[in-house]
RNA sequence: GCCCGGAUGGCGGAAUCGGCAGACGCGGAGGCCUCAAAAGCCUUUACUCGAAAGGGUGUGUGGGUUCAAGUCCCACUCCGGGCACCA
């Protein structure tokens, strides 16, 4: 393409500028009105891919569209540079992560720069910089202290192919590793743990008042889970004094409990199993538990497959309700680590339990009534109370109240609310990451490294390889020590925090990563969080923002954080992925279409205004053959803006109301709109008004000439408001135009004047039986009788109504009249 | 299976409240400029009947409410995403 002007010249220009000057950093005495824009911190995977490019894009804009509207933008930048490909990436190559880290890092920074967002680079946090490695470490050892951090031996998910553990919300619902794919196994491993399991209920409620689309708090209730109960007590039937407990949400259904379930895990199981059934139980549970998550879950909720997922153990507990003895299986479909372990089975209205009774040959016993019609298979439906002796008559609802009650006398019951939030494992077998601070001492057991002595920092001269154990636990120099204590012998901790820790309070460093000696200043924190505009791409809706919510409500709390926000991100945005052929746009798949193409070809505004202006932010963009054109339509756009700005060829002539007005009053609607647009996200309709205003500025001044004011507005106008989509075509016009004033990005954001926004001339539309037959020009403020009237007068309604007289005329004055006939 | 989204011209999309369907752009067609091309500029472009004036049809499918439905209600189809033995 043939440009007016040197994109390449003039980009590097303001970027220089921007750098230059650090016309975006900002103070944290700032006086102004505080705004945080922030886009998720980017893992530093190499130059910038399209997704990182719509991401800064919509960033940008927010920062430099705020700023004119004269807040304080915090715009920060960092890496979530530890983590597992670039541990990987070094093995393969032979050389240590962080080399391969930094390289990265400067790629994409370079791209980010090009791409013209701004930052105030000053603020930059780094994962693997030790300063935050400190921080990152002194947050454990706080909720170490405040008992928020433990050491446990729990059955775990061990992804083969990354050699470490995972948390659960890092494998996928097939039973995948969401980052290898490899099967995930389950392993009994001694690992730390944060407690995140006690801030659920916080979790769960303090959503509602966030400003995040419904979709992403919808996955985290879901993935949180809560669900109210009872849990009670079910006595052996050889021994009243012995019990198993059970945990159900439908105690109304208690006389329909046929059977019990354990789960294989179940502490009481050898106890409950009889000789005669020995074998076929540890069958059962040698099986359960050697199963991977896949095999466990994708046998068939019926036929044949389910006889070899069950076990009798011989023993029988007593129904509280009916003081009848029900037999007591083990099954894999019972959750060890959910509720008690262990149910009453109640298959006439629960699934599951009906699935197990029909394949086991055990009684089904309908508790509440079917709805006329209904077939076979369990019932989970409201309805009235049948074989159910107290409770015969009631509702649902009613009859769970009822019979908690009488749990609670006579079953040592309780209510209780279970989640299915698990505790947040966060220790990993793996070198590139924040170590953690601990040493095992075998006088003094679990011993926190002293504040003084960190950060306890990773040798640079470790082997690393993918054995299953931490590389840091075969060097003998950093991993034999001595206790802190007791100054005896001591090993320290091998593993390293999960990468999520890190992501989980960068956002907090970045409103002061000045104040030595402190991860932050929480007075600073407080004024500055929480993050007005946070976005990222929807991937992280459960892990990374779960995480960090959580993260912030325990710095709170333990008094690392006071007077900060509970809530980290105020106003949340998912921008959509970007798909070539149907696939998400990855690395990892190798499908990229480099952005660097584009800004040597086209121009980083060009590419900004293509990602604002291709649908809607939240949309997903198909990357196909068209793309390109669509490119090269938004550059021939910025060209024509560049054009009309610097053309002084139009003929002059002084101001005349008929011709300038409507252009003036284009203008002025132009900023309502774009600002509008804006602020409810709806960047690519606020391009169109742009494209809008240029196409009429532009024919105003070829048919009617010029008066130089009125076109000076409608310029001016038009750059200020295209400024934070396209920032340097806008700062070199502007800059040409205006010399001796500030930059465009310096200018107050415009404002409408209503005198020339109040419409002066409205379109009725007439319609005749529903069918729009005549549009007239009226004044904005006709009465309901007028536009009848008029309406009615028009020769056009006229020859379509004919002689007949109009069965009914509804009058939306000044917008339609429909007249029936 | 359950829970969310979505379906509008050849294509991406627009349409704050139930009130002109198709803004804006891409692509296409025609024209101007040019020796010619590129670039640029202008006109046109939902489908359909018609020479035209003008008419009819049209927002995934089928019903409904309404003077009026892309928009609201009911049922369904397809596509995308999330969750899935959580008792």
């Amino acid at each position: 393409m043939a440009r007016p002007f040197d994109v390449q010249a003039v980009e590097r220009k303001w970027q220089e500028r921007w750098l230059r000057e650090g016309t975006y950093d900002v103070d944290n005495d700032d006086p102004r009105e505080r705004y945080y824009a922030l886009c998720m911190y980017p893992y530093p995977s190499g130059a910038a891919h399209q997704g990182h490019v719509r991401n800064y894009t919509f960033g940008d804009l927010i920062v430099r569209y705020q700023t004119m509207r004269g807040k304080a933008v915090l715009s920060p930048f960092g890496f979530d540079s530890f983590g597992l490909p670039a541990e990987n990436a070094a093995i393969k190559a032979g050389s240590h992560p962080r080399i391969f880290t930094e390289a990265r890092m400067a790629e994409l920074r370079r791209s980010v720069e090009r791409l013209g967002a701004v930052y105030d680079w000053r603020r930059l946090v780094v994962s693997h910089d030790p300063e935050y490695i400190k921080y990152s470490q002194l947050i454990f050892l706080a909720f170490l202290n405040a008992g928020l951090a433990y050491r446990a031996e729990a059955p775990v998910n061990w992804c083969p192919g990354c050699a470490t553990v995972l948390a659960n919300e890092q494998v996928l619902s097939d039973g995948t590793c969401e980052r290898s794919g490899d099967v995930v196994q389950r392993r009994n491993l001694e690992q730390w743990f944060f407690k995140i399991t006690d801030y659920a209920e916080q979790l769960l409620n303090d959503l509602d008042a966030l400003a995040w689309p419904e979709r992403v708090k919808t996955m985290q209730r879901n993935w949180i889970g809560r669900s109210e109960g009872v849990e009670f007590d079910l006595v052996f039937a050889h021994d009243a004094s012995r019990a198993i407990r059970v945990f159900t949400t439908r105690p109304d259904t208690g006389y329909g409990i046929t059977y019990a379930v354990v789960a294989p895990e179940h502490a009481m199981l050898d106890e409950l199993t009889t000789d005669a059934h020995r074998s076929d139980v540890a069958e059962l549970v040698e099986r359960a538990t050697t199963a991977t998550e896949i095999e466990r879950t994708s046998t068939p909720d019926c036929g044949p497959g389910l006889s070899k997922r069950g076990a009798f153990t011989g023993s029988y507990v007593v129904n509280p309700f009916t003081g009848q003895p029900v037999p007591v299986y083990v099954a894999d479909y019972v959750l060890g680590n959910y509720g008690t372990g262990a149910i009453m089975a109640v298959p006439g209205e629960d699934e599951r339990d009906y699935a197990f009774a029909r394949a086991y040959g055990l009684p089904v016993v309908a508790t509440v009534e079917r709805p006329p019609g209904f077939g076979d298979g369990a019932y989970a439906g409201d309805g009235r109370h049948i074989n159910s002796g107290f409770l015969d008559g009631l509702n649902v609802a009613d009859a769970k109240v009822e019979a908690s009650a009488f749990l609670v006398t006579h079953a040592r019951g309780v209510a209780k609310v279970n989640y299915r939030l698990r505790d947040w494992l966060v220790s990993r077998q793996r070198f590139w990451g924040c170590p953690i601070p601990v040493v095992y001492c075998d006088h003094c057991g679990i011993v926190a490294v002293p504040v003084e002595a960190l950060p306890v920092l990773a040798p640079d001269d470790v082997t690393m390889d993918q054995s299953g154990q931490s590389p840091l636990a075969t060097h003998a120099e950093f991993r034999d020590t001595s206790c802190p204590r007791c100054g005896g012998p001591a090993r320290r901790e091998t593993d390293t925090m999960d990468t999520f820790t890190d992501s989980s309070w960068y956002f907090l460093r970045y409103t002061d990563p000045f104040t030595p000696g402190r991860p932050f200043d929480p007075e600073q924190a407080a004024r500055w969080m929480p993050v007005d505009q946070y976005i990222g791409g929807v991937e992280h809706a459960i892990l990374h923002l779960l995480y960090a919510r959580f993260y912030v409500k325990a710095l709170v709390d333990i008094g690392l954080a006071p007077g900060v926000d509970r809530e980290p991100f105020a106003r949340l945005f998912t921008q959509g992925m970007i798909r070539l052929n149907g696939s998400k746009m990855s690395k990892s798949k190798g499908n990229l279409i480099s952005p660097e193409r584009y800004f040597d070809r086209v121009g980083a505004d060009a590419l900004r205004v293509f990602h604002l202006f291709v649908g809607p932010p939240a949309d997903d963009v198909d990357w196909t053959d068209q793309t390109e054109d669509v490119i090269d339509g938004c550059a021939r756009f910025l060209d024509r803006v560049y054009r009309l700005s610097t053309d002084s060829t139009f003929a002059k002539r002084s101001f005349d109301p008929s011709l300038d007005l409507p252009l003036r009053r284009i203008v002025h609607h132009t900023i309502d709109r774009v600002t509008f647009d804006i602020d409810r996200w709806s960047f690519n309709t606020a391009v169109a008004a742009l494209m809008e205003l240029l196409n009429a500025t532009a024919k105003w001044a070829r048919e009617s000439g010029v008066d130089d004011a009125v076109c000076n507005e409608a310029v001016d106008t038009l750059l200020l408001l295209l400024a934070p989509m396209a920032p340097h075509v806008t700062a070199e016009l502007w800059a040409m135009r205006h010399p001796l004033e500030p930059s465009v990005h310096a200018q107050a954001w415009p404002v409408a004047d209503p005198i020339l926004t109040a419409e002066q001339l409205v379109v009725m539309v007439v319609q005749v039986n529903g069918k729009v037959r005549a549009r007239i020009e009226v004044s904005p403020t006709v009465d309901d009788s007028e536009a009848r009237a008029l309406a009615l007068a028009d020769p056009t309604v006229r020859s379509w109504i004919g002689d007949s007289e109009p069965t009914r005329v509804v009058v939306r004055a000044p917008r339609l009249v429909n007249v029936m006939v």
